[in-house]
DNA sequence: ACTTCGTTTGGGATCGATCCCAACGGGCTT
DNA sequence: AAGCCCGTTGGGATCGATCCCAAACGAAGT
């Protein structure tokens, strides 16, 4: 009794299964054709006809199927938004909160849904390669590249629109969307300067991402820049989580007791480092000057509030969906990478 | 080497397009039916017949389309998630990227995938209102509810799968998974009672929603419970905003300036009741302690850091999941509600 | 030897849309 | 009146899979 409906020898009232096409054409007095004009707005339709043909999908409340749509088009009016989750970010950074925010504002005018596809481990990576290859998706959005991903090349290589939000080196051929990363840290480390620090002291991003190293060249950019050396030792490799941050943290405090000032290439390892200051008895900011990357929450909630380079993720996320629809139209046209700028926010920590 | 075959005979070289099932047959030198019988796992195939399937498609590194799949099993191999952003909580709380890691998580093993789709005004939902009628899903997934929710009723009049999270009212209908909101938000007063707290106010959710109206009535039983009379101008209402939690919290030290606890329904809403204490210039938690719930980030983050109730939300999404493929496999069989415990995490504000 | 049974097999029809192309009718030209 | 073009129209083929059903085959039973 799963399928309770009986069925009558034309389409009774009750309407028993989702009316076709052609039941919409048999209604309407008009061929198939001239129904399937009139849903792709085509002009070459007589103003009489279309209204038959609209009156007539009103009432049967006609929704085309998509999937034989697709199937004859081969497209499926939807893309995807891959998201790495080997380093299991996504809980604790909003980051990608706020580009699927993005992403979606982006669709919202349009036809397209939105698949979203979070790869933990190697046989979800197996099963993604898989469903791009079956061309389950008219393009995909790549977020938080590393330098070695073997996805872009796939995608490269499959011909499908793909645009990245970020990218694997200074040399990304695809397309793609980042902060002013060097920018963005190079005016934090400025902002410590002028406060007077002068032995800063920075916690990196993973360096095998462009975002890591980016960052990592801000600090050392606005040092040489200052005519300050920038002493590598200074340098502590962190890993974008709260553990790593205070990790890092201990480890120049070993190697550097006097410092007075780190940028920690993020929110979530600055409140680490935040942690480990205060375990080791210094007073942020009076002793240790504090900055973060992100803007996220926490750093409206440490205590002290935490200075931080706010960067327009939302934003990402609405270009990187705007730039794959060009490349899904006009296939690779202008393939510019588009940089958005950073600012500093600053408040009790620096 | 990337599409290294031409296809003697029939299809001119190029190998231009994917192989279907066709080219697969006539490498393999059987039918089209064996090929599908061989993709769908059927029995009645003999050994030879289906190695040389296999190697076939192997070889031409064929993989069926589902588009065409579907069309005819009337199947589409994914579900939805559907979120409302009305709130746009999406940003300021971690709530629904553990959803979205639950259920993804329960999904790894499965060859569904999961469309996500956030509803933030009626424009978006009517085009959502179509594309469910569309039948572009196998099922939904439906999260933050509110009691006069118009889509879980659109959705059972479709007759799809439909699993919420949360509920409209006590007797929802259709299958669903929450927390213990009642005993979670009781154990917290209990807390505070116990801690020789007196005069307990709370700071609530959005009456409309059943996550909002339960943490109220824990708050009302607790006290009930103790023989302490509920005194509801102790209630303020809130929105799970940070600013709502501001207000609120003006709002009882107005009304009630020697109240000496506060239990708000969200940790978001505790960190900004947290900022007007302080404000306010009441100690937390000498003068005033302070419980929230989620145990999300934030709560681990804030001065003095934040006594909370957690509740498993990755497990409510992988929960919510797998009542799903049960709907989607045998249409409702056994729908009892799931109820997930909650525990309290205690630190510094209480 | 002939039926009967069960295992394998493959061709034709089907799902519901789009696209190609031939046909229709009427207003204009010649 | 014949010819032609143009705006409309609809039937048939197509996309790539699954499903129904009949057929081929060898083995087993009478």
């Amino acid at each position: 009794m799963v399928t309770p409906r009986q069925e009558r020898g034309q389409p009774a009232a009750g309407g028993g299964r989702r009316p076709t096409i052609k039941t919409v054409a048999a209604r309407a007095g008009v061929g198939r054709t001239t129904v399937s004009r009139v849903l792709n707005g085509s002009p070459l339709v007589s103003d009489e006809a279309r209204t038959a043909v609209l009156t007539a999908i009103a009432e049967l409340n006609f929704v085309p199927s998509s999937v034989a749509r697709s199937l004859v088009t081969s497209r499926t009016d939807s893309i995807a938004l891959v998201i790495p989750e080997s380093e299991s970010r996504l809980g604790s950074e909003p980051y990608f909160s706020a580009v699927i925010r993005g992403v979606s504002e982006a669709l919202a005018g349009t036809q397209l849904q939105l698949l979203l596809i979070l790869v933990r481990d190697q046989r979800e990576l197996d099963r993604l390669q898989e469903f791009l290859t079956a061309g389950r998706v008219d393009g995909v959005l790549l977020v938080s590249v590393h330098r070695d991903d073997p996805l872009p090349g796939l995608l490269e290589e499959l011909g499908l629109p793909t645009v990245l939000a970020g990218r694997r080196s200074a040399e990304e051929p695809l397309p793609h969307v980042h902060s002013d990363n060097v920018g963005g840290s190079a005016e934090a480390v400025r902002h410590l300067l002028a406060r007077g620090r002068s032995e800063i002291a920075t916690i990196t991003g993973p360096l095998d991402m462009d975002v890591g190293s980016s960052r990592l060249r801000g600090w050392r950019e606005a040092l040489v820049g200052a005519g300050a050396p920038a002493d590598e030792s200074l340098v502590a490799p962190g890993d974008f989580t709260e553990e790593g941050g205070r990790l890092a943290m201990r480890a120049l405090l070993e190697r550097h007791p006097r410092l007075d000032a780190v940028f920690a290439a993020s929110d979530v390892m600055a409140a680490g480092a935040l942690a480990e200051l205060r375990r080791a008895g210094r007073q942020v900011p009076d002793d240790v000057a504090l900055v973060g990357f992100d803007d996220s929450i926490v750093a409206r909630h440490t205590e002290p509030s935490l200075t931080s380079v706010r960067q327009q993720v939302e934003e990402i996320g609405r270009t990187i969906t705007e730039l794959l629809f060009q490349e899904i139209a006009c296939g690779g046209s202008a393939r510019f990478p588009v940089v958005l700028p950073t600012s500093l926010i600053v408040r009790a920590s620096s």
